[in-house]
DNA sequence: TGCGTGACGAGAA
DNA sequence: CTTCTCGCCACGC
């Protein structure tokens, strides 16, 4: 009854929710913030749980700027449409200038 | 109860 | 240069 793992899922999401609008995020960039370098694989599957929140899952993505995790949203390419809806433009699963959009919470929180 | 998997990333061969 | 393995730890079966 202690969630206490939660609590790093929680930061993320608490992190996700701070990604500025247009912009995006590396799931690697919030696990460093968060001190968990070698954990970035724990934030995507803290996504896993982002559904029903107000977490812009959309808005994080692989160091690559991919959209890898496209394939646990509803629909296929979902991801990407909510994305080019905000400016972003992404081709074939991968944002162009991801650099110009990425958002490093270690540098910009 | 225990093992394998997985929205990643970086180092090593 | 390219390709692969390891690490991280919660969740599913």
């Amino acid at each position: 009854m202690q969630p206490e793992t939660l609590n790093f899922f929680d930061k993320v999401y608490e992190v996700a929710k701070q990604i500025p609008f247009g912009r995006v995020s590396s799931y690697g960039a919030i696990a460093n913030y968060l001190g968990a370098t070698r954990s970035a694989r724990m934030v995507g599957y803290a996504m896993n749980g982002s559904s029903g929140k107000d977490v812009p899952a959309h808005r994080v993505v692989n160091k690559k700027g991919m959209l890898t995790g496209k394939h646990h949203f509803d629909g296929t390419n979902l991801m990407q449409q909510l994305l080019e809806s905000e400016g972003v433009e992404v081709i074939e699963n991968q944002i162009q200038n991801f650099q110009k959009v990425f958002w490093d919470p270690a540098k910009e929180l």
